[in-house]
DNA sequence: CGCATTAAGTTATAGTATATTACATTGCGG
DNA sequence: CCGCAATGTAATATACTATAACTTAATGCG
């Protein structure tokens, strides 16, 4: 018998608490196989339940994935937000990072799937997997610790979170293993950090005086 | 052995270039949609063959998508080495970096389906697509212009790489438009290009420098 | 040249997945 | 208590991967 959820009645009719279960469930079997592993069938069957009946709460295999990724989404940044709130030497910024390449690697599988491309582009623009992405996006701005100039955070927080994403996705499919085995994950992550660190400092010092300039 | 034809016999039994047919086709068919496009059972019809035909060639679905994927990526290969050759008043490594970025922006769902991470560490270390990914990243070595020190080139490689990638995932799935619209994806790239240009040199210097002080 | 061998197709079929339709059950508000 | 919407089930259509068994064409060798 699967496992059930203590939450609702087990033996009734009804499930009680399908979409949350299936999404969780999901979750679960992302973590290995990626998107690809998340099957209604496989799902329905090991929460006791026929086959249509995540229609009933998924218009179809596109909007469960959305929901799935939003969820994923959320368990990142909250994982992030840990890392971050944590006392270190390492300053915030660092400790974000090296949390992304963490979990990029050890939740590999869901972290393929939260940046799959056809789910996000596919949403439109209030969806709650929008907002989700929202919520990460603003924690790496506040990692950057630095004061609002113009644009200039959010185009560094840009810079930072691509590169992060470029180091998880080549060091996921074993890309950089065998490239250059003197250089690791990790002070790769950490020179762009540095990196970051150094060009936001002198783009606000320019942008300051150029505005006092003005 | 014949030389094999370039057309295909129409009324023959055999279909004359079969394999090679079928990474043509899909490749068509990934440019739009990416591997997920890719249905053996389609391509079959198309080339006007039966369904099993296409499995006297490839194992399975894998092994297609791990040819096709190799063939994408030695058109890439061609496609930056193009850019890098012809003259410009941009750095080669500029010249590398927005052709990287126009490729993965242009054929999406072909570069979607380069870097999809199952199918390169699923596959063997000699495979055709290892050694169609190593000459692509033998290109952005060559791209930097910099002397042999150490791993320093190999180094500086992974990292512009890495994030040229970050930028082109994070654009394609349009997570940097509206996040930031001061800041256009060129822009992000020539950053990137600048930032490697400058730290490689700094790198160099210093390993000089402490290698005459041993 | 005749013939075995093999490469490269064919039809038929099994197995699994998504998704739809029509019907059944439950619990809740009026 | 009744109506009804929400949520489940059974049955079914469609699509894709993959295998098995058979057929055809080309090749190489005595």
């Amino acid at each position: 018998m699967p496992t059930q959820l203590a939450r609702k009645p087990q033996n009734s009719y009804h499930h009680g608490d399908l979409r949350d279960a299936l999404i969780k469930a999901a979750l679960r079997e992302a973590e290995q196989g990626g998107a690809e592993a998340i099957s209604i069938k496989a799902l329905a069957k090991e929460l006791g339940v026929s086959q249509p009946a995540p229609y009933r709460h998924f218009a179809d295999r596109e909007a469960l994935l959305a929901a799935v990724t939003a969820e994923a989404f959320r368990q990142f940044t909250a994982v992030l937000r840990e890392a971050m709130a944590k006392p270190s030497k390492q300053s915030k910024l660092s400790r974000l990072a090296q949390a992304t390449l963490d979990f990029g690697l050890r939740r590999n599988g869901i972290y393929r799937l939260m940046f799959a491309s056809r789910t996000f582009s596919c949403a439109d623009a209030g969806s709650e997997l929008h907002v989700a992405t929202n919520e990460t996006f603003a924690l790496v701005i506040e990692a950057l610790e630095a004061p609002a100039v113009g644009y200039l955070r959010e185009r560094h927080a840009l810079k930072i979170w691509a590169a992060l994403h470029g180091v998880v996705m080549l060091a996921e499919q074993g890309m950089l293993t065998g490239r250059s085995a003197h250089t690791t994950r990790e002070e790769l992550v950490e020179d762009f950090v540095a990196e970051t660190k150094l060009a936001l400092e002198v783009a606000i010092k320019n942008a300051r005086r150029s505005g006092k300039a003005e």
